[in-house]
DNA sequence: TCCAATGTTTCGCC
DNA sequence: GGGCGAAACATTGG
């Protein structure tokens, strides 16, 4: 399901229809207060990075999608047992395969929003501060550091990395100024347009080296292998995106 | 049938 | 107590 932050701002979008109204009734495997959750009414749904957030008056829902999870809206998964199972003006929203927490319902003062991509608060100058200061990571860890880069998966890393022309083993010290910012800036960037993409169904005929077996540029066979402190497998070409510039 | 993979938390060891 | 790595969890498509 793709659940970078994108994807939960999508999220989130659409579950607009369901703010203000009461929860008649919540279910599920996961072990939560399920009693508390149906008297509540939806006051706030956003998302922080890959925390999906579902803000009541006294408490709040933070759920994590993990690799596999997803939720579906009125249509229910056959032979699947729901994490959580809201219904909500005669609707019914099932949370499948995620990590559900309560956590105080004050999520402003709980997430530093300056570090989401995908946030109006998010901030250049930071992201590039903080990336300075471990010279002698691989540009490949950096980008999945929730710390700096909240929103970014192993599907955005790969692509934004094609589009800043970077070789995913490539130290923080190799940059200069000008390609830390353009990384940078591409982050903020594709996250626009991984959002458009996916809005539109467009998401993975836009991909350019994740999970491809040739570069969708230039032809050249991608290298798929195990990259970083993090293990993560990288995709990539080594003749757009060479190991030094 | 097997295995990797859109990710994070927890546990145990130094 | 911190840092690190391994294991756990969980689902699906190739």
């Amino acid at each position: 399901m793709a659940m970078e932050g994108p994807s939960l701002v999508i999220a989130a979008e659409e579950f607009e229809q369901f703010l203000n109204l009461k929860i008649q009734k919540a279910t599920g495997s996961s072990a939560l207060p399920m009693a508390k959750i149906k008297k509540e009414q939806l006051r706030l749904v956003t998302s922080w990075g890959k925390h999906f957030l579902l803000v009541f008056d006294s408490f709040a829902l933070r759920i994590h999608f993990l690799m596999f999870g997803s939720y579906r809206i009125n249509r229910p998964r056959e032979n699947r047992v729901p994490k959580l199972q809201l219904r909500i003006a005669g609707d019914e929203i099932y949370f499948y395969s995620c990590a559900i927490k309560e956590v105080a319902s004050d999520i402003e003062g709980q997430y530093d929003w300056s570090r989401d991509i995908m946030s109006k608060a998010w901030t250049m100058p930071k992201a590039c501060r903080k990336i300075a200061e471990t010279p002698r990571r691989f540009v490949c860890d950096v980008l999945m550091d929730q710390e700096i880069f909240s929103s970014v998966g192993n599907i955005m890393k790969n692509e934004i990395l094609y589009h800043a022309h970077l070789h995913p083993e490539t130290k923080v010290s190799e940059l200069d100024v000008s390609s830390l910012k353009g990384l940078v800036k591409e982050c903020r960037s594709y996250g626009k347009r991984f959002y458009m993409w996916k809005k539109a169904g467009l998401l993975n005929r836009n991909w350019i080296v994740f999970r491809k077996k040739i570069c969708g540029v230039c032809g050249h066979r991608v290298t798929n292998r195990v990259t970083g402190r993090m293990e993560r497998v990288s995709h990539y070409c080594t003749r757009c995106q060479p190991r030094f510039k």
